[in-house]
DNA sequence: ACCAAATATGAAAAATATTTCATAATTACA
DNA sequence: TGTAATTATGAAATATTTTTCATATTTGGT
């Protein structure tokens, strides 16, 4: 077992890496964001332990960009508050579980544990901001609800999301998800756009997918 | 970057294992089948060194052993022997690379890098003997040879072939495939399973879908 | 406010996939 | 070998998805 440890206070940092390494585990200790999204490019962890205050970056920020970099190892927060709404959040964000301080090493030990054993079994998913896409089943999940899309319509929004922010043309949309090259009449990716616009409305409230004139289409997270 | 040293040869064994620690890896050494397996329960790793020859299991049965587990970890053979035929076997059971001894150090750093580096960017497949299912693009892939399967027949095979081996009858496979209780009358499976049987006739020469009369269908692989 | 270009949309047409069903072939067993 | 049960298969009927296309709406610039 090889943990990531993301915290600022050397005590609590130090007292967790003794506990994990009398447990045969290997730990790793960073104290920023910047750290942690480069330990993860160098190296394989089980799971991440990241405390909800850090300079610069919060611990939800990070938990984000983690996200975003398309890297699903489980993530632990770590926090001074009780307040539920931070939970939200940090489930939001991408993090599977939410330990408060003070916290006593066998909680840890029982948390790591089980958030280990109910995401090895999960399938793979693209968190989105108020919702998901998993890439197995090609559903779109949010909470409760849960709805199936059409080939393209997947691997057009899966393209999207994965650009998150980035505005892509109609000719490279068509290339990618069409897979062969774009031919001027076809209007594919416009028909597609909208029946997913539809489709996605029953899941997210806001308009995740904004049209940008003359240029082409975005995914914008919420 | 952590890697997982599976040789008999203390002398070897010991000798990459400091050359990697000076490199700033961490590394495990085990000395038999078994070891590695219960290794890979308990850690993650970003690459695996398999000797070909080892104490009860052979290089090659444990490597496919990682595959059937489901794990999807790089592998890196390493060999005493220079025959070609025992590389195209070690491919297909899974592994990723060949190395032959005596080898020298760089060499093993610059295939452990590209091996890494391919299978980063690789997309997640179930290895079934001669050929692969590719989890994402719901693809059967032999050598350059590809086919994209209809969402039944990938449901299907891909649940066949993760219980590779043992006899499913029609009852589970139609509530495993089609999500809705079994009813009678109906012979979905049948049909699909035949249709799967033509597909896969272009991709492998052998039948790896048999009949078991009475009782169900079983993926052998081969 | 008006215009031309760009985008959105509804709906028909074509292509694919799924389901149904009748019949043929195969199997185990007496 | 004969028979009933089981499995295989071809093909029609449905359903779904993809593509096409004509028309409506929106946009940015004048």
């Amino acid at each position: 077992m090889n943990i990531l440890i993301a915290e600022d206070e050397k005590a609590i940092a130090n007292s967790l890496k003794k506990n994990f390494l009398a447990e045969g585990y290997t730990a790793k200790l960073v104290s920023d964001g910047a750290a942690v999204i480069s330990s993860l490019e160098n190296e394989n962890f089980d799971i991440i332990l990241l405390d909800w205050r850090m300079p610069k970056m919060t611990g939800l920020q990070v938990c984000k960009a983690i996200r975003e970099s398309g890297n699903n190892t489980p993530i632990i927060l770590l926090t001074a508050l009780s307040d539920v709404s931070n939970k939200i959040d940090a489930l939001k964000a991408g993090a599977d579980d939410y330990i408060t301080k003070p916290f006593n090493i066998e909680e840890v030990f029982a948390r790591i544990e089980a958030v280990i054993r109910r995401t090895a079994s999960a399938e793979p998913v693209l968190h989105c901001g108020s919702f998901s896409l998993n890439l197995f089943t090609h559903c779109v999940e949010s909470g409760e609800s849960s709805l199936k899309l059409t080939e393209k319509e997947f691997a057009l929004l899966h393209f999207l999301v994965s650009n998150k922010g980035v505005v892509i043309n109609r000719e490279t949309l068509f290339e990618k998800v069409w897979g062969i090259n774009y031919t001027p009449g076809t209007n594919f990716v416009d028909v597609t756009i909208k029946n997913l616009r539809k489709r996605l409305e029953s899941i997210t409230p806001g308009k995740c997918i904004k049209t940008v004139y003359g240029e082409g289409y975005v995914f914008l997270g919420d």
